[in-house]
DNA sequence: GAAAATTCCCAAAGCGCTTTGGATACGCCA
DNA sequence: TGGCGTATCCAAAGCGCTTTGGGAATTTTC
């Protein structure tokens, strides 16, 4: 059924037909009902790429998702984005596109999206410092929004972020608050922007207690399970091992806690253990209480208001830049505790 | 850069520029490589809804992920998958077009998906059992594949399936050759398909071996790691409690592996676990020696199989029915062992 | 050397929609 | 009664591409 047929069957020009649907003002109440119940009646939907061709609008969303052997954002975080953004979407008549690419054609997947005209806008995920994206972006005239942010010039473009930086000051007091003094830092990789204002945030609340940060207690990698275990293990096997652990996400977490256990010592107890959580849907931490004290902020939603952000750029003729942080928050579960006080002289006598 | 802007730069009609670049043989080698130098310097592509439009092809692929409070299609599984499909997507010139919808809307975007002809076919996730969805896409005659099948009848569908049955029959015959008897299965909802496959799978390794299978030891829920760790737990608690575990996923022996820990037992000593591992990228099973002993079978390259069968499906006029179906292959890592062998003396005289 | 076949190109129609620029009919006022 | 404004509808152009149906030039055939 196409409007062609519909207008035929309502014996009106095409024309009155598309007003009555798109409530125009120049068509009668009652034709516009009527058009309206024929085309429920005949199940009509206009098509999208010929209106996509008249409007000159996509109604559609690219997200370019580049994939390497080596940095992978096809990740669970990803996944729970999609969901939070994909929502707002379908709400509101866009389409989702998602362009799976090799890494090194990232910048041509852009140039195709925009040169095809085939999305209004994008949304750009796992944003490095200085990311040349920006620049890209901004040179093909396509309105993007950021997860995250990309080093300090962060007023040239529209982002939604999490307080990473805010965030890890504060779990890292909380860890020093018990009593904890050799904390090491389970990082992603700093590469991202995220990972190196999560570091900045933990240093900073260390020197404000005039600890000196160690090197040797901190690890950036790619957050796999098999990386929180091999660093904490490798860790907690040095002379003066670390009490806590801040890690920098849930499923890196599980394999501290795997190494935790091999070395017959128990998290919350012996180990302390703070995570950033984004929240996963199928990955909950605990249900009553919490397994890991956590700062927690999700996922999902970040997808929704990155989401809802760029359609509102897309609607506003002046493409006015926006800005959101949002802020983490601490939740105490069952993975911290006060630093284990004769540790030291312990591992000292033996 | 549109096409009458090319062609008028070329000096050339439309007509000839557009042959010139889809190959088409009405046109000297001279002038085809002039256009399509010219096409490449000036950054030309042809815009795809104009092109959709005069083709009568979407050139995209749809994936519905429905989504609930309950049931979550969003998983980290379905990530995986996408990346693979994505893939041959991006490969093959195709778009691929996310349509995330409440749950019970679901029919609703896959008519829409049709009547706005948004796309050439469409990949269906999480099948259940006899499966609504089959009837409606043949109805809308929108071509699919369906990743796993929905019950007896697939003959009458596309799929790619990996073979559960046999899988967890396999990993349960592991488990009985090193002695195990009472053997649980923490498995994922029995709406879906592949769950009540694998239960099969089990129940027939039981039977042959002439045990009858305890419902007492069968749990079925969506595949998070608290249930692998709240059901493994009560399990464990039992008068008579098992002595290994058969479970769906990854994630959810993460939760058993908790459990075990928790009651001061050892995985691949005291307690034996065998998963099904969806070789999720970000979720390594370990690096040399595989943590758990696994039947294992990439969900991505699955993702590549559905889309590169229905892409075939797409191009083939005669719309031939295809299967396909992976063999898991069982690797054994360190959660496995011999069944403790005084276990329900010691047990009894406690 | 004329007829036929081939090569290479073009004008125009059409895909399904929106939107511009009228056209028609009706009511209202002077 | 005639002119004007308003309400309601329509024909046709246009979005950027493909494809049909030629047409002119060139080559081949006898």
């Amino acid at each position: 059924m196409n409007l062609k047929e519909l207008s035929a069957i309502l014996g009106l020009s095409q024309t009155t037909v598309s007003r009555a649907l798109n409530d125009y003002p120049e068509v009668s109440e009652a034709t516009r009902t009527r058009v309206k119940d024929a085309a429920f009646a005949h199940d009509y939907r206009p098509n999208t790429r010929a209106k996509g061709l008249a409007t000159g609008r996509a109604m559609a969303i690219g997200h370019v998702i580049p994939i390497s052997s080596r940095l992978e954002i096809v990740n669970p975080i990803f996944a729970d984005f999609i969901a939070g953004a994909g929502e707002v979407y379908s709400r509101n008549g866009y389409d989702m596109l998602l362009s799976v690419v090799p890494a090194n054609d990232e910048a041509r997947a852009y140039r195709d999206l925009a040169a095809k005209g085939s999305v209004d806008g994008v949304i750009v995920h796992g944003p490095r410092a200085d990311d040349p994206r920006i620049d890209l972006l901004h040179s093909l005239k396509l309105p993007f929004v950021l997860h995250g942010r990309a080093g300090a010039r962060d007023t040239k473009y529209s982002w939604v972020d999490v307080n990473n930086r805010r965030s890890f000051q504060r779990a890292c007091e909380l860890l020093l608050d018990l009593g904890h003094r050799k904390i090491a830092l389970i990082n992603g990789i700093e590469a991202m922007d995220f990972a190196r204002r999560r570091r900045e945030g933990y240093t900073t609340a260390l020197l404000a207690r005039g600890i000196q940060p160690d090197q040797s207690l901190m690890r950036s990698e790619e957050m796999t399970e098999f990386f929180g275990y091999t660093s904490s293990l490798e860790m907690l096997g040095l002379d003066n091992p670390p009490t806590a652990f801040l890690v920098s996400s849930m499923i890196t977490a599980i394999g501290v806690r795997r190494a935790v256990g091999e070395c017959g010592q128990r998290l919350g107890r012996d180990i302390s253990v703070v995570i950033h959580d984004d929240e996963l849907s199928y990955f909950k931490n605990g249900e009553d209480i919490p397994i890991f004290t956590a700062a927690r902020s999700s996922v999902r939603h970040a997808g929704r208001r990155c989401a809802k952000m760029l359609l509102e750029i897309i609607n506003d003729p002046e493409r006015t830049i926006r800005h959101e942080l949002l802020e983490a928050e601490i939740t105490v579960g069952d993975s911290t505790g006060p630093a284990p006080k004769l540790r030291d002289d312990h591992d000292a006598t033996i």
